[in-house]
DNA sequence: TTCCGTATGATTGTTGACAGCGCGTTGGCA
DNA sequence: TGCCAACGCGCTGTCAACAATCATACGGAA
């Protein structure tokens, strides 16, 4: 049996796969606000389905640690603080370290091409001034950069991580003041891979996560008064 | 389900909690082999509760990627390849580094010194010659270099990665050859972190990866035959 | 003999209902 | 007025039953 052509790999999405990745959307761009409670039977009634399905998406993003559960008590969508802005980044600068090191050492020139045309959407969204374009093309180079790597357990680890970042880019909501500067900074880590640059690489991850973490702990603390 | 036990500590660990906890530790050390299939129902019947717990626990294990699950067909024990051992220690080894970084500019001597009893243990073990004494320290170990770095993500995310770590031990089965030469190697993270030596910490946990994959692969290469 | 269609059995996917826990509120009492 | 206890409500935890789906085995036709 034959296909000349790809007959589509034709795999339905389980519903509650459906669900989890409609509501880790929510959180992520900031719909449901941390603090939020999520009522099992509400969101079933919502999208017409039962309690079952519902309930294994929201145990997956609790598990995620997008959610908190308290038993007998409810759902909760998670509050990020000082300390998880940090942890998050520290944790993702990991594994993205790891992953860089991998294709430093073999793939320098393709990944490194590769990652140039991110930074090139980077730089004509940051010309057009579109804050949300370069976010997404930001998430995307990272996203990319892991994937690349080949690694499952790394994607998938980073995966959880990056829908964490944009929940932490919320807050800043546009009031970026050098973009001109992350986009830089991005090329500099996507020249370092097509070098093969390893020690370089590995300081500008650093750096890279240093300079956004002062970015957004600042933010934070001027938005703390609307954190109640 | 009645729960007639009387004055426990309280039972706050939920359902699919306790039975995730056996789940994971049977899959760990081996008694459910690597390709066994999981049916719901007989493991509802077998601990007396209904399949709605059962399931949401296998649903952890397979998000953890110790089980994989396939539609209308049923879920079964991973099974681990070479490229698998491979990335599994890529993972660890980067939250480890992570870790250790972290550990490194700040605690340095504390967490040395803690970590150089758990040496103490694995030196003890393999005087006795206990095989699965040594791995359990070893295991310990390293829970404990990430656990010192006080970071929730790191943690969570490695603990996935040593049970899969567990796992792959068990294809070894005690037939270590240079059991002072892993005890030297651990001695040798704790004094790198001890001394604040990042840059040795670093290359001594890239070593321990690469000496644990030449012992892992080696054997695997031996029980290809029994893989099928 | 080989291939296709059908029947059957097993297992997961989904549903609605019931029970238990914790919080908020209300009512009574000092 | 302030405090305590009992009550009710909302929600999750758990359960048993039903529906959907896939693998396998069997039987018949070319």
């Amino acid at each position: 049996m034959k296909n000349r052509r790809v007959l589509e790999p034709i795999m339905q999405e389980s519903t509650p796969s459906l669900i989890a990745a409609q509501l880790r959307r929510n959180i992520a761009d900031g719909a449901l606000a941390p603090g939020t409670q999520l009522v099992e039977a509400d969101i079933a009634g919502e999208l017409g389905v039962s309690r079952g399905p519902v309930r294994e998406a929201i145990q997956r993003l609790t598990q995620e640690g997008l959610l908190v559960s308290i038993r007998n008590r409810g759902v909760f969508v998670s509050e990020i603080d000082e300390s998880d802005i940090r942890d998050i980044y520290e944790a993702r600068t990991a594994v993205e370290k790891a992953a860089g090191g991998i294709l430093a050492q073999r793939d320098h020139a393709r990944a490194g091409a590769e990652l140039l045309r991110f930074v090139e959407r980077m730089d004509k969204a940051s010309a057009a001034g579109d804050g949300s374009a370069i976010s997404e093309a930001d998430m995307a180079f990272h996203q990319k950069l892991v994937e690349l790597a080949a690694s499952p357990r790394l994607s998938r680890i980073h995966a959880t991580l990056l829908t964490e970042t944009r929940m932490c880019l919320n807050r800043l909501q546009g009031r970026f003041e050098d973009e001109s500067a992350r986009v830089a900074e991005h090329r500099g880590i996507a020249e370092a891979i097509r070098d093969g640059e390893r020690d370089l690489l590995m300081d500008r991850l650093d750096a890279h996560k240093d300079d956004a973490l002062v970015r957004l702990l600042s933010a934070h603390e001027g938005n703390k008064t609307t954190a109640s």
